[in-house]
DNA sequence: TCCTATTTTCGTAGGGCATACGGGAATTAT
DNA sequence: ATAATTCCCGTATGCCCTACGAAAATAGGA
């Protein structure tokens, strides 16, 4: 019955993890001195279970690996951990702090709310690069920790720049979020599978072009077949710079259609 | 070592699978007729399949459950289908086909490219929210069937009308398809979660409440405490329709983008 | 120094998973 | 009736998470 998502867990437990016991005041409550010394912390565990995520995707994070990794044994990590979906929130909350996202008056941001949108976006799909586990990870109940928040203050930040009104700016971010987490997962699925298969996307396409020949039927799928003949699934050629990066065109193409949209504020259903 | 993808299956056998024998001649092969007659065949493994997966998502999807709903020993399945990957494969593309996606001709095609652009994504959403597991799936080697095929052959033929040259059809229904299925699959897994732990979103954020009094530090987060001060979080009132549905918001955007990139040739770059 | 409270460490054990292998059962052709 | 062919499935292996409780280590007080 239990899926991936058990919560069976004391949220007020996690969200300290999340923040490391920090508090609004930024006063640690006072910790006791007394027992048998730790050999390890959170941290290191947090470390270990990124390592090894990052070298084999999350279906190779078990207890027992990780706990391997530290040189303890597997229930070890259960004094310092309430069970694996928190380990889980842990690790995605701490490569979100990987970000650079540097707010109103660091020398390092750039300059206008688009630059910003796309810094944003360049960073979150080189953060799934880098940990394309991330994928795996449902975010519909994101770890409420300093990493999404970071990535939320940013964000709202930059929009405010661009003039949004603060009823549109919760559509607005959702969907840039959205479509760039989307298209970064894209890319990390594909590192995920290149790295634990050994398979190029060529060589997979190269393995199904039995395909064609045996079961596409041209009239079944005109269109298909014509875009075939015009040349639209070409790689992208140096000597046409419209067949651009998908990426990067559609996440254009979104913030135009934003930007269009603050401008004029003309009724847009007819 | 092995992760979500084995592939280590001929993917001939796969493909014939996938589209159930039919060649493109319409001709399935000759079959043999001598041997113990089947007790099941491959339509009632992936039917049953997704049975299950609608139930209790896809870790509630064993070969032994599969079975079990069947009747037969779970080592059955594995003279029809050559192993779970592979059976996952058929699920997906099984359900791809439910959507109804009709062609050029078709009397229930809507008018212009937009709303026909609009309907995929509604029936793509409706997908997405009968069947969400889904999103547990990667497509980054999607199934070749069917289903993925219409997917495609509808899509180009939307874009067609909307005057894209050939170019920048694959740029833009990449770019259409990342945003809608992620937005269906951030559905799904509201529903999802919501189906497996009882808890809805709100509940799940009551339970957290505590973030804001313990952890949260206004100061270092300004822009997030202006915007809720504005009240850019409250709930889409009826009195303001610009708060609107993020997904519908995020769309109606991105085709204003691509729309606008068709219209006026001119230079994007300055 | 010894006692005691407290904390960390981890061995064992139980239930579930995919699937390789090979023997037995059912059906048709000869 | 016999042989050929196909389907069905019991068994066995190795991995996973984690509840439970005992053993080990540390600190302060006497």
């Amino acid at each position: 019955m239990a899926s991936e998502h058990d919560g069976g867990g004391d949220p007020g437990r996690t969200l300290a993890l999340l923040w490391r016991g920090r508090t609004a005041a930024g006063r640690p409550p006072g910790k006791p001195v007394k027992g048998r010394k730790p050999r390890i912390g959170v941290d290191q565990i947090v470390h270990a279970a990124v390592a090894v995520a990052d070298a084999g995707g999350l279906t190779a994070v078990s207890m027992a690996r990780v706990a391997e990794q530290l040189g303890v044994g597997p229930m070890t990590l259960y004094t310092h951990v309430p069970g694996k979906a928190e380990l889980i929130e842990l690790m995605v909350d701490a490569v979100m702090t990987e970000r650079e996202l540097p707010g109103p008056g660091h020398p390092a941001r750039p300059a206008g709310w688009r630059a910003q949108v796309e810094h944003y976006a360049a960073q979150t799909r080189a953060l799934h690069v880098r940990h394309p586990w991330l994928r795996e990870v449902s975010t519909a109940r994101p770890p409420l920790g300093p990493g999404m928040m970071a990535e939320y203050e940013y964000l709202l930040s930059a929009l405010r720049d661009a003039g949004l009104p603060p009823s549109q700016m919760f559509a607005a971010s959702g969907t840039i979020v959205t479509y760039v987490v989307a298209a970064a997962r894209q890319e990390a699925e594909d590192i995920q599978i290149e790295q634990a298969t050994g398979q190029t996307w060529d060589a997979w396409w190269g393995e199904r072009r039995h395909l064609w020949d045996e079961h596409f039927d041209a009239d079944a799928y005109p269109t298909m077949t014509q875009v075939w003949l015009d040349g639209g699934f070409d790689d992208a050629g140096d000597d046409d710079t419209s067949t651009e990066d998908p990426y990067m065109y559609g996440l254009q193409r979104l913030l135009d259609g934003i930007e269009a949209a603050t401008r004029p504020p003309r009724a847009s259903r007819p």
